[in-house]
RNA sequence: GCCAGCGUGGCGGAAUUGGCAGACGCGCGAGACUCAAAAUCUCGUAUCCUCCGGGAUGUGCCGGUUCGACUCCGGCCGCUGGCACCA
């Protein structure tokens, strides 16, 4: 008989949720261990196949870990703010708070029905005023500190969704979400100086036990190089602008300068003769769609200011051009051009015919850039060193003279913090009749997002919340001064940015967490989550988590110390699950046919955690036959326990259940499932090939089951006589001393290959070991009428003689 | 273009201080049980050759180091992810 899924699995989930089998005590004396998911936003059409993936292999670690004696942590919670509520309310006019609220229902119906062992009583949702009242107080932290400023800058504005976007939610010129087209606009908006923290955030990712390519992406995204600033003066004119190079030893192979077509400084300097050309060009850039701009196969374009700026190094004039290969946004928006030296230099050189000098030897400047390292020549007082030397020399020099400066500079810009969005976290700013901006008090926190009776937008570019005059209009009781409130929102990231915080202490209302059981249980131990959060909710959230390990909040420097990302789960046909493709599998629908327990299994045993894998409906079976074999080995018929279970201990078992105790418990701990399940099979069929099975041996393996398929384990664990949860039940352990046997089979090769094998006692010296080789009759048969040249000997493991 | 990772049977995948390639599962084949089928249990299953003892080949391709290479080194090809005129 095959066990029945839907009976077990609902009766141990209300046992579960009744006795609360999984509450944390966070003041408990044993040993503590954080175990965490990156919580889902809850969208309409509810969970899909990929989310139980990390889920799982959390609640393996959670088990395993509260049987090993450890007080685990292990919460989820809702991230929902977002724009799907946003834009459902801007269709139906409803409030999005009431959607919402479904959609967490239908959530966490679904995730209690995968059997994850949550401690459910710290629930938190981002969208919990009770909850945003400490993201609106970090934010006033930031606000403090001079860390969250407005700003009118250059935004991705997309008209479709009404909002501004931040670089990283652009992508090729169109919007993350949703794909609509991005323009840019120039608008007054928060901007959070996560610049400020770009050394320590790439510094500190040296500590972290993460996977080597996000650390990588981090790294790549924070972009520090170093070089020098330079000044240079421009000709006939009482003005100077900066350029920042990373290779200052070429200084005197600059031949041209170019500023960044927006560049404050052009139209100054611009002559006459030029003014009308430059105007055109710059009006032709501006037109140009960010992907135009940035396509680095298409022809250099530029136009020359009639202006001439001074080389400081040696005095020669050289012209000023702009050209939009020089971007405002990076080092100063300026550079000086070496084109014998710079690959992007030397095809503008080309094209407009400007001077090519040499200064490293080396390459050949009349066929391509030469950018690598060598003597240097033409250069005055650098000349025959090497580019170490040479950058060295001269930053050293520009510094004596005053005319510039070792500087470092990066890629990550500051974090665009504001949209124009009512489903969001207000920002608690009021702005002052007399243009004065103050922080909404502490003690009127948590700023409440109004209920509207119909969210539209503004018309004005502003968010909804314009539309509020209640809402809007502030008087200051004591002088009488009108005010209006902010009427941005804060980004999706915001409240992800330190929910880990908060899961610590939900319930705390007079701090975001009570600092003692911060210090007690940060860092997370184990974060699991989508490798699509890599470079911005882990960016963020380690930014605002050193914020607030500068003011005192929390005691590390780092919130996560272990991270892993699982991969995707595609459709059958190998391609990504989506609605359109018609491949997505509903969770809902394996629960019923399959049960919660062979998902888990079958997607666990799947392949490495970290990998991309097809779904299979035929392997889905066959982890259900896994499942429905282990019940019959241990329950009959009936439903009582089989007669193979005896209480006398089954030697023919020892050596094979100590090796799968060792390698499930080595296996979960390095989140390698797949091979762990596979041992565990190992065992199974080992046992269907033995008329009987001691008790302790099936109550071991039912505990190491019991992780990866909680149900069955906790039914099986009650079924061989136990009243309690097995959840809290000692982690099995093993003998080492049973692991090794007294006999081992060694390989006997001939030059290389394998000929033969015997066995022989595991202490067997070299010598005799050699000798037996020898004397192997198939061997014999290799080395006839051969010389015997030498003999490798790896006791324990093979023998190999080399003989021609 | 740059950076990172990957490439193993019909399929998902195992195997790393260099030491029996293909564990485990799927699929497929055979047998047992059955009136029959399903389910279940057992066995087989890289490719080619074979006198059925065995032999040869084989971890993307080419070359190297080594007694011995899926593993290390050099060069190439392909795929995936990230970044991309970053000075």
């Amino acid at each position: 008989m095959n066990y029945n899924h839907r009976e077990i699995e609902k009766k141990w989930q209300k046992y579960w949720l009744e006795n609360k089998t999984f509450k944390t005590d966070v003041h408990s004396d044993k040993k503590k261990m954080y175990i965490l998911d990156m919580f889902p936003y809850p969208s309409g059409s509810g969970l899909h196949v990929g989310h139980p993936e990390g889920y799982t292999a959390t609640d393996i670690v959670a088990r395993m870990k509260r049987m090993q004696g450890y007080e685990v942590l292990h919460p989820m919670g809702w991230d929902a703010f977002g724009l799907p509520a946003e834009q459902y309310a801007l269709d139906t006019g409803k409030n999005p708070a009431e959607f919402t609220q479904k959609n967490i229902d239908n959530f966490r119906r679904q995730i209690q029905e995968l059997g994850f062992s949550y401690d459910w009583d710290r629930e938190i949702n981002t969208t919990d005023p009770n909850y945003y009242k400490w993201t609106q107080w970090i934010f006033i932290k930031l606000y403090e500190k001079g860390l969250a400023y407005m700003d009118e800058v250059e935004v991705n504005w997309c008209p479709a969704l009404g909002t501004v976007l931040a670089n990283e939610e652009v992508i090729d010129g169109k919007s993350e979400r949703g794909g609509h087209p991005v323009v840019k606009k120039p608008m007054k908006q928060w901007v959070l100086k996560i610049t400020e923290y770009a050394d320590r955030l790439l510094e500190d990712l040296e500590e972290l036990d993460w996977p080597e390519n996000i650390k990588e992406m981090q790294r790549n995204w924070i972009g520090r190089s170093e070089g020098a600033e330079v000044t240079f003066k421009v000709k006939d004119h009482d003005e100077s602008f900066q350029i920042f190079t990373t290779r200052p030893d070429t200084l005197f192979g600059a031949t041209y300068a170019v500023l960044a077509p927006e560049h404050d400084l052009v139209m100054k300097i611009v002559t006459e003769e030029q003014r009308e050309a430059v105007e055109a060009y710059i009006e032709e850039v501006k037109n140009k769609s960010e992907i135009e701009r940035t396509d680095t196969t298409k022809e250099k374009t530029g136009v020359f200011t009639g202006a001439y700026a001074i080389n400081p190094v040696n005095n020669k004039e050289i012209p000023i051009w702009i050209a939009d290969y020089v971007l405002k946004t990076y080092g100063t928006g300026a550079i000086m051009a070496v084109p014998a030296h710079d690959q992007r230099d030397y095809e503008f050189a080309k094209k407009f015919d400007l001077p090519i000098v040499e200064v490293v030897k080396g390459g050949d400047i009349s066929q391509e850039a030469f950018v690598g390292d060598g003597e240097h020549v033409n250069s005055d007082f650098i000349n025959g060193m090497n580019n170490e030397e040479a950058i060295e020399t001269m930053i050293n020099w520009l510094e004596e003279n005053g005319i510039g400066k070792r500087k470092v500079t990066y890629k990550l810009r500051d974090w665009l913090f504001s949209r124009q969005r009512y489903w969001g976290e207000p920002i608690p700013i009021i702005h002052w009749e007399d243009g004065t901006m103050t922080t909404v008090p502490e003690e009127e926190l948590p700023l409440k997002l109004p209920e509207m009776e119909e969210i539209k937008p503004s018309g004005t570019g502003e968010s909804p919340l314009a539309n509020n005059e209640a809402w809007l209009t502030v008087v200051d009781p004591e002088t009488g001064k009108k005010g209006r409130r902010e009427t941005n929102t804060m980004p999706q990231w915001a409240g992800s940015c330190w929910y880990y915080l908060r899961f610590i202490d939900p319930h705390n209302d007079e701090a975001l967490a009570d600092p003692e059981l911060l210090k007690k249980w940060l860092p997370v131990d184990l974060y699991i989550g989508g490798a699509e959060h890599a470079v911005l909710h882990l960016l963020y959230a380690r930014f605002w988590h050193k914020f607030l390990y500068d003011i005192g909040v929390v005691p590390t420097k780092e919130p996560f110390q272990k991270l892993f990302n699982q991969g995707m789960i595609l459709g059958e046909n190998n391609e990504k699950m989506s609605k359109s493709r018609g491949n997505v599998v509903n969770p809902d629908d394996i629960v019923r046919s399959h049960g919660a327990d062979t998902l888990r299994l079958y997607e666990m045993f799947m392949g490495p955690l970290d990998a991309d894998v097809a779904w299979s409906t035929d392997g889905l079976d066959g982890a259900r036959r896994f499942l429905d074999r282990v019940w019959r080995l241990i329950i009959k018929e009936d439903g009582t326990l089989s007669d193979r279970i005896v209480d006398e201990p089954t030697e023919n078992l020892e050596k094979v259940y100590h090796q799968t105790v060792k390698k499930v418990t080595e296996d979960y701990e390095n989140l390698h499932f797949n091979t762990a399940i596979s041992q565990m099979m190992i065992f199974v069929n080992e046992c269907y090939k033995q008329e009987k099975v001691s008790k302790e041996y099936i109550e071991g393996f039912v505990k190491l089951l019991y992780p990866i398929t909680p149900h069955i384990g906790e039914e099986l664990w009650q079924r061989l006589g136990h009243e309690d949860t097995i959840t809290y039940e000692p982690w099995p352990t093993y003998d080492a001393s049973k692991l090794v046997e007294d006999e081992v089979e060694i390989v006997i090769q001939v030059m290389g290959k394998v000929r033969s094998k015997m066995t022989v006692p595991r202490d067997i010296s070299k010598e005799e070991l050699e000798e037996k080789a020898l004397a192997d009759e198939k061997v014999k048969k290799w080395i006839d009428g051969k010389t015997i040249r030498k003999i490798i000997v790896v006791p324990g493991k093979l023998v190999n003689i080399v003989a021609n």
